[in-house]
RNA sequence: GGGCGGUUAGCUCAGCGGUAGAGCACUACGUUGACAUCGUAGGGGUCACAAGUUCGAACCUUGUACCGCCCACCA
């Protein structure tokens, strides 16, 4: 994590670039003027973060040296050293991801497929001495459709500068096109006449005859699929590339390492690795060329001379054959340039042996992904997972333990006459690979460590008159470990390990880990993998995969791209509780966050609702005195419901947020607090505040006060700031508070709290007020009217309701006189609420004839609701079939359905009588 | 080519077997002593399409069509 933060420090100071690009001394010199230049601010990050990283100017060394008793280099050196001594980290020479801007090796992973507008040329490899052969070609049924005698093999490319490289020419087993010239040779049609180089035509599984001639070149040191083939075929890689992916101009000249060439396809002369690695086979003309470059001249070449398949334009006039076709190209993410694949020595970790445990671990449950979904993800690529390459050169990041000699037989005499094999030795310092080392050469050989850092790999050495190894300077490997490779230590590197520390006991296995599915890949399977391996143990048990932020455009934001919202920004304008509130709101599980403005505005309304609701319940002296209050054992309906409808909502966030659905912990407490306690709790309790019964208005103070409290403890980790405000002002006159609401109890009601009668009781008094102000509404009543009204055909329950809500009700509704009566009035229009009618007196004011319409409206939907409840209730098969609960709930349905029409049919013939 | 996911109100998205929800936007009305960053009421959806399973499908199954993302490949 340490890395990765220097790392984009690093971007961000304009500082990445590579070491072969910098050298070191720029780098260094770099570095320092720019943490200079951030005045301190960047060395306290680090020490926050706990880095290994030294960047003194003096003491600069890429991190590591003198840096033996850092916890967290002893942790990476150990896991390395450990990795390798059990055979799961070696290095080797394979083809690798090379990035030509950074000049390093980049993992599969940093690299960016784009598709780019292609081109596929198709060039004539001439047969060797100019032998010819039949080719036929034939449709699927077998008819001939095309029968030639030729004297060469068409090969398709979108790469022709690497077909310098080319060791073979691949065919099918089965293509019958190509039987007749399998093992024969093929001359590569460029570089000087004189010296065309000449390859043989193999056979491997890996072409597909149906795609392009059938027939494939194979550049085994710059393509992936022809490395393998390469490989399985030993036919000769030709490296044509520097570091910069320009063509090589290092070695002998092209006609003499041509002729050798020319030896090995014809079985003369054998190869071994390193004399290939020597070989330029770029032709002196291209040599030094960008690869671009050289792809525009091989290409003019070609067809000057007349080797390109031709074929014919609009016009009827022969043309060379080239196709325009997309094609995925590879980029480095943080260079932007094409990748190319370039054949180095690298270190690589055995992932797949690795991956094994994790995969198992996940498949037992000891690893759970949140949403589960992602296990998916995460077993498709721990199946097809590659060796991992570790090594980078880069001038930043834990220098790889590794230290190198050169390789000498058992008389003390080099391998390879250059001593540019290396005989590795990986320690956990510099002082035990002396050791091993001098150990392994023995006493006759004075082993030395080299001074400073040394930018290659081949260490200085002296030989004796016998030209046997007298003298070695061990040079360390220059190159620094991936990124990840540290970071996959995290949840028990950062806990003290490798020592046996409290944390470390305490703390690991850790219980969640909250990242984001782009980075399942990077890190979570990489902690899986090395936390299983060094602890035996899983590094967390649930990793919750939270939801990606995207722009409005549902693109991925991200620095480059320059689509980032700047939080900073909306919390500025909209206030950080508001912008975690919209975040966790729309953290719907597997999904992504299209985040937008007027969705956190929206939220920033909600905390000033709140906070008018807090200014309000202050202003009429509500507090829960000294915890006073036993809110579960309130004595006013609209209290006790109001207790239930928290205990209700406390059990409904808490479930939420222990299963991760932050979501619907943020949606409960939205509608808790706009929808009931502020729409209707504070609303209904007004007449109770500022009446006269001295004992209900001081429950109703304790129990707002405490439904506030409650409240704020609850949306807490949503919005931090607001919350914790009020707290501290609502104790200003209110109750003393035990320190901050952050760290309070959360809150946690039995059942105790829920009060049925209650909760119908203010249901119907809600319901009441609802239709209420509906029908006015829609029938134009003037909001500022009071009219009278009354309940029709109330029971007893319903009047003793009304009652005791009569206050509250005229006020709400804008009701009065509001009465019981066992008839209605002349001329009313009415409305059915819980079983009775409510008739209003407001024909003054309306239109009867919108009044009839409304009703006939109504009539009509519940006329179509029962009957179609009904209709499903004769079936048979539902009523046998269907769970219990169900049947009688439509059958409820009906039986309410049925009295309220009777009703609202009476009120509507009383319409007819105005 | 392999894998994963999406298609629900004008927009952004919840819901994932029991007659469709939210926010924003929209319409009408409103200076009622917390709140106009507000209140009240309202309009708006054959839940992409088709076939199946089921007493019952937005939800399960299969297929189709679009749209995303990841991986591989295109010599």
């Amino acid at each position: 994590a340490t890395q990765m933060v220097v790392e984009r420090q690093m971007a961000e100071a304009g500082g990445n670039e590579s070491r072969a690009l910098l050298g070191r001394d720029a780098f260094v010199e770099r570095v320092w003027e720019w943490r200079h230049k951030s005045g301190g601010a960047i060395l306290e990050q680090d020490k926050r973060l706990g880095s290994s990283m030294d960047w003194s100017r003096e003491k600069f060394t890429m991190g590591e040296d003198g840096a033996d008793d850092d916890q967290m280099v002893r942790a990476v050196r150990k896991v390395f050293v450990d990795l390798y001594n059990d055979g799961l980290i070696y290095r080797a020479k394979r083809l690798v991801n090379w990035d030509p801007h950074f000049q390093t090796a980049i993992s599969d992973l940093e690299v960016d497929n784009k598709e780019v507008d292609g081109h596929m040329w198709h060039f004539k490899y001439p047969l060797a001495g100019g032998e010819t052969y039949t080719y036929v070609e034939k449709d699927e049924d077998g008819t001939v459709i095309l029968e030639e005698t030729r004297d060469y093999i068409s090969i398709a490319t979108t790469r022709p500068e690497t077909m310098l490289g080319d060791g073979a020419v691949a065919v099918h087993p089965d293509d019958e096109r190509y039987k007749p010239i399998i093992g024969k040779l093929c001359e590569i049609p460029v570089g000087p006449k004189e010296y065309r180089r000449l390859i043989p035509i193999i056979t491997d599984e890996y072409p597909d005859p149906d795609f392009g001639s059938g027939a494939v070149k194979i550049t085994g040191a710059h393509d992936f699929n022809d490395y393998q083939v390469a490989k399985r075929g030993n036919i000769p890689m030709y490296s044509l590339m520097d570091e910069r992916a320009q063509m090589r101009s290092d070695g002998a000249p092209y006609a003499e390492v041509a002729s050798i060439a020319g030896r090995i396809a014809r079985g003369e002369e054998g190869f071994d690795e390193a004399k290939i690695t020597a070989m330029n086979l770029v032709p002196d003309a291209y040599r030094g060329l960008d690869r671009f470059e050289a792809r525009t001249r091989v290409v003019a070449d070609i067809t000057a001379e007349g080797l390109a398949v031709m074929s014919e334009d609009g016009e009827g006039n022969p043309v060379p054959l080239v196709e325009n076709k997309p094609i995925m190209q590879p980029f480095g993410d943080r260079s932007g340039v094409v990748i190319e694949p370039m054949l180095t020595d690298q270190w690589f970790v055995d992932a797949e042996t690795m991956a094994k445990p994790a995969m198992e671990a996940v498949r037992k449950g000891d690893t759970v992904f949140v949403p589960e979904t992602w296990e998916k993800t995460y077993f498709n690529w721990m199946e097809n997972i590659q060796p991992w390459c570790v090594s980078r050169q880069l001038w930043w990041g834990h220098r790889i333990p590794a230290w190198l000699g050169i390789e000498v037989d058992e008389d003390r005499r080099l391998i390879d006459e250059h001593g540019r094999t290396p005989r590795v030795f990986v320690a956990s310092t510099k002082e035990e690979a002396l050791t091993a080392a001098q150990q392994s050469y023995g006493a006759s050989v004075k082993v030395t460590l080299a001074d400073g850092i040394e930018d290659h790999v081949a260490p200085a050495f002296a030989l004796d008159s016998n030209k046997k190894l007298i003298e070695l300077e061990l040079v360390q490997d220059p190159d620094v470990l991936d990124t990840w490779f540290s970071s996959a230590l995290w949840p028990f590197s950062t806990q003290g390990w490798p020592d046996d520390t409290d944390d470390l006991s305490t703390f690991y296995p850790t219980a969640t880990l909250v990242t984001a599915f782009d980075i399942i890949f990077f890190w979570v399977a990489r902690m899986m993998m090395m936390g299983l391996h060094f602890t035996k143990q899983v590094p967390f048990k649930d990793v919750y995969i939270h939801a990606l932020v995207l722009d409005e455009k549902g693109q991925k934001m991200s620095k480059s791209k320059g689509n980032a919202m700047d939080p900073l920004e909306l919390i500025d304008e909209y206030g950080a509780d508001a912008l975690r509130f919209t975040l966790t709101a729309m953290a719907a599980q597997g999904r992504n966050i299209r985040l937008s403005k007027q969705r956190v505005e929206g939220y920033r309304n909600f905390s000033t609702k709140l906070w008018n609701a807090a200014r309000f319940c202050q202003m009429n002296e509500c507090a829960n005195w000294d915890g006073a209050l036993d809110p579960s054992a309130v004595k006013q309906p609209v209290n006790r419901w109001i207790a239930g409808q928290v205990a209700k909502t406390a059990r409904e966030v808490t479930d939420a947020l222990e299963d991760y659905r932050f979501n619907e912990a943020a949606d409960a407490l939205y509608k808790f607090i706009w929808n009931v306690f502020c729409d209707w709790y504070l609303e209904l309790i007004k007449p109770l505040l500022n009446g006269d019964d001295g004992e209900a208005q001081k429950e109703t103070r304790q129990t707002a006060g405490w439904v506030l409290d409650e409240t704020l403890k609850l949306l807490h980790p949503i919005m931090p700031f607001v919350t914790e405000v009020l707290w501290e002002k609502l104790a200003d006159g209110g109750p003393q508070r035990d320190g901050f609401v952050m760290r309070q109890d959360w809150p946690d009601f039995d059942s105790g709290f829920d009060a049925p009668d209650a909760a119908e009781e203010m249901d119907w008094v809600i319901d009441l007020i609802s239709e209420t102000r509906s029908i006015r509404s829609d029938l134009g009543v003037p909001p500022a009217a009071k009219t009278p009204a009354t309940l029709v055909g109330a029971d007893e329950t319903a009047q003793r309701r009304l009652a005791r809500h009569k206050d509250v009700i005229q006020r709400m509704a804008r009701l009065e006189p509001l009465r019981a009566a066992s008839s209605s009035p002349e001329g009313a229009v009415s409305t059915v609420v819980g079983g009775a009618s409510l008739a209003l007196e407001i024909a003054d004011h309306v239109d009867i004839a919108e009044a009839i319409a409304r009703l006939d409206k109504e009539l009509a939907s519940l006329t179509k609701d029962v009957t179609s409840t009904e209709k499903k209730l004769s079936n048979e098969n539902f009523v046998s079939r269907a769970p219990t609960e169900i049947v009688e709930e439509n059958r409820q349905r009906v039986v309410d359905g049925k009295a309220r029409l009777e009703k609202l049919t009476a009120a509507r013939r009383a319409l007819d009588t105005i």
